[in-house]
DNA sequence: AGTTGAGTTTTTTTT
DNA sequence: AAACTCAACT
């Protein structure tokens, strides 16, 4: 293979460097995976290499897909041989054989955030704890922490003692363990976790994955958790062939418990470490680019990297502040259909970027109202609708018997007069003999509190599980399903109701059988368990096509990876993006901005950047102002768009009409915030468009409050809140904030400048 | 056992 | 604004 002509001198390099560990920094659009997929095939075809000795994880199953099809194109067949996978079903494929070492069984269950929820609330309830006092959330939370960074229970438990509110999660965190043992099931986070319990407590298991896996790779490196880290740490520890790939300006998941140091400090782990910096781009146009820099290099923390292209400069960046959340979703609708019309665009080459999933809301109205096809990634999944989770539950019981979450799902689904009552009577017996509820189920008649009416009933249930469970290994997934929706009566219980989306959910399910038949054509494994984890691990982007026409929204994260001619990144704004949370959390404003990174560089041509002065969140009407992002773009790469607003004329209009400079105080004064402050805080944008916001803003800063007033202790009045007195100030960019108690209201956070604030 | 209604909460981001 | 929870009522 004559990789000279077909790479880059640092892509070469990178892909020619197999042996030892190599670091690559992969900026964004610099051909990482044309890199990695040559690299195989380098190392298949040139070295020799059996495929069956390689890894390569991807982060998501889509990009696992596309670079394994890659592959095939190069080598042929060859590839299946190879392990291409996310880390989830990596580990799940070595559980699935090895996992009876830890003491489960080898059809385990993959419990789903859902199944998650439910489980912890079983536990809070056995162990008395009150949502008031600790949310089922933090409990999640704080245990999905532990496993992230491998804090066993038992750890977790002996060094919080002293804290009696982490104490009681460690409880929650030992009984949550040993309910998911009980019930054969592990949740996402165990995924990680169990396989490296496994590596460590087997040593002749890892040495035999080891000696497997002589060659590992790993990309966006800078994505992975502690967890994540140690499992590719332990692998690679004899061979050292290991290879990661990763951008630190792109780590967009600490929440998730990703260590940017992890990519920051490989050559600390690794000091035999080769690096190979990829900064040549080839996606986009040189102004998206040159923009994506300077917004990125505000960011302290990080390896110094400039993106480069030979691309010319292209259109420069759109502004556009709309007037409301609904004039932002007409402007990008209109914008659609001008790139349709007059540049003869398809509606494929437009993405809809957010910071949130709500913010498709007013989008798809919009677009449904202007007859332009949209898809959603991500939100509320198929699979997350009700009805495809109950038919879930009933294949997932059937798998696995020993699935209590999904027997309690099923067992009453549809009515078949087992109550509440009766289950709670059954799940406290199954607690006392320390069994699951399936096997007090097969013996009803030893649970002696219960009504002659309640065991026939569940006798009736229980003969007609058993017979999916002894159907189960002889029909494929499709037919069972088919039969589950049949005897059980499901289907027709739907049928029947009178409720509106029931035709719907009909439909939906019709879907899942297809999807099910889909699965047995095209999958290896036909087994029900392939097919729930398939379920179960697949992600929505995992699913988007990229041929379909029609525009797509999805949030900024899910877009990692993706690329598109024409990009609108909508709700920017300080409040949304950055969120609230960021603005005073310096490692949270800087994982912001990197995501604003990862956003701006998914376009290859054009990006839009819009922001509305007013918009909907939570039912109240909220303004925020232009996100602090657009200002790190100097002014020679973007442009404000069209100023035109319905009820404005606005261009150097500082003619103000009284009713519209009202409105916007009372908004203004209802959340204690400006919205329009980062214009006229920012000087240096210089040829925008003048719009009737300065105007308020110009009128304001004359009010009565004067700087040498603004100081902790001054006693102010506010228009609406009454007299206060300043607790403190505090800087923030250009902006000052006050924190003020007031007699009556309580303590606020004010802008100086802003609220209608006066000296008393 | 199921329905209604008041009250509360939700928004980060996902495998 | 919509979805969800909890409790009191049929």
């Amino acid at each position: 293979m004559d990789l000279k002509k077909l790479l880059n001198k640092e892509q070469y390099e990178a892909a020619v460097t197999v042996n030892g560990p190599l670091l690559i920094l992969a900026g964004a659009g610099s051909g990482k995976t044309r890199v990695l997929t040559y690299r195989i095939a380098h190392m298949i075809e040139d070295l020799n290499i059996y495929p069956s000795k390689i890894l390569a994880i991807t982060f998501t199953n889509k990009a696992a897909g596309e670079m394994r099809e890659r592959i095939r194109g190069l080598v042929g067949n060859e590839v299946d041989h190879m392990w291409v996978s996310t880390f989830h079903s990596s580990c799940v494929r070595i559980l699935r054989r090895e996992i009876d070492k830890l003491g489960y069984n080898k059809n385990f269950a993959i419990y789903d955030s859902y199944d998650q929820k439910v489980l912890i609330k079983q536990c809070m309830e056995e162990l008395n704890i009150n949502e008031k006092d600790i949310t089922d959330r933090e409990i999640i939370n704080k245990i999905g922490e532990q496993k992230d960074n491998l804090v066993s229970p038992q750890q977790f438990k002996r060094e919080n003692e002293q804290n009696f509110r982490l104490n009681k999660i460690a409880d929650m965190y030992l009984l949550y363990q040993k309910k998911l043992k009980n019930n054969n099931a592990l949740d996402f986070d165990d995924l990680i976790y169990k396989t490296v319990e496994l590596f460590k407590k087997n040593e002749d298991v890892l040495e035999f994955y080891q000696r497997k896996f002589q060659y590992i790779m790993v990309d966006e490196y800078q994505d992975t958790n502690k967890s994540q880290y140690e499992l590719v740490r332990l692998l690679s520890a004899k061979q050292k062939n290991i290879c990661v790939v990763g951008d630190d300006d792109q780590c967009i998941y600490a929440w998730r418990g990703a260590d940017i140091k992890n990519i920051l400090e490989f050559e600390k782990d690794y000091p035999e470490a080769k690096v190979i910096k990829l900064e040549q781009n080839y996606r986009s146009k040189a102004n998206i680019l040159k923009a994506a820099n300077e917004v990125i290099k505000n960011n302290t923390y990080r390896k110094n990297k400039i993106l480069r292209t030979e691309d010319e400069n292209g259109e420069k960046i759109k502004i556009y502040r709309a007037y409301s959340d609904i004039d932002e979703g007409m402007y990008v609708a209109n914008q659609i259909k001008r790139f349709r019309e007059e540049e003869n665009k398809s509606y494929k080459d437009f993405a809809i970027l957010y910071r949130t999933n709500a913010q498709s809301r007013v989008f798809e109205d919009v677009f449904m109202k202007s007859n332009i096809p949209y898809r959603i990634i991500g939100g509320l999944k198929f699979y997350d609708r009700k009805e495809i989770k109950d038919i879930m539950a009933y294949l997932k019981f059937i798998n696995n018997p020993l699935d209590d979450v999904s027997l309690r799902r099923i067992i009453n689904v549809p009515k078949r007069s087992i109550g509440d009552a009766t289950v709670q009577k059954v799940q406290e017996f199954a607690a006392s003999m320390d069994e699951c509820m399936y096997s007090v189920l097969l013996d009803i008649e030893e649970v002696l509190s219960l009504s002659a009416r309640s065991i026939s009933s569940i006798k009736k249930f229980v003969s007609l599980v058993n017979s999916f469970i002894r159907t189960r290994d002889q029909v494929s997934v499709s037919a069972l399903i088919k039969e589950i929706l049949d005897t059980t009566g499901y289907l027709k219980e739907l049928k029947e109701s009178k409720e509106i989306d029931a035709i719907s959910r009909i439909e939906n399910l019709k879907e899942l059988v297809s999807a099910a038949v889909e699965f047995e054509s095209t999958s290896e494994d036909k087994s029900l368990s392939a097919f729930l984890e398939k379920v179960t691990l697949v992600s929505d982007v995992d699913n988007f096509d990229e041929d379909a026409n029609t525009v797509v929204m999805m949030t900024v994260h899910s877009a990692k990876g993706l690329e598109f001619p024409i990009v609108f990144m909508v709700g920017m704004e300080n409040g949304i993006f950055p969120g609230t949370q960021s603005l005073n959390d310096y490692n949270e404003m800087e994982e912001s901005r990197r995501l604003c990174y990862v956003g701006i560089t998914r376009a290859r041509e054009r990006l839009y950047m819009t922001s509305a002065e007013s918009r909907r969140v939570f039912g109240k009407t909220v303004s925020y102002s232009q996100s602090d992002f657009i200002d790190e773009i100097s002014n020679d790469l973007k442009e404000m768009e069209g100023a035109s607003r319905r009820g404005f004329s606005s261009f150097g209009n500082t003619n103000v009409n009284s009713r519209t400079n009202n409105v916007n105080r009372s908004i203004n004064d209802s959340i204690g915030r400006n919205s329009f402050n980062s214009q006229s805080s920012s000087p240096k944008v210089s040829n925008m468009a003048y719009t009737a916001a300065d105007a308020v803003n110009s009128q304001k800063s004359a009010n009565d409050l004067k700087p040498e007033d603004v100081k902790a202790g001054a006693k102010v009045r506010h228009s609406k809140f009454g007299i206060g007195t300043i607790v403190s100030v505090s800087k923030d960019g250009s902006n000052t904030r006050l924190t003020i108690a007031f007699d009556k209201m309580g303590i606020k956070n004010l802008m100086y400048g802003v609220a209608p604030l006066e000296a008393v």
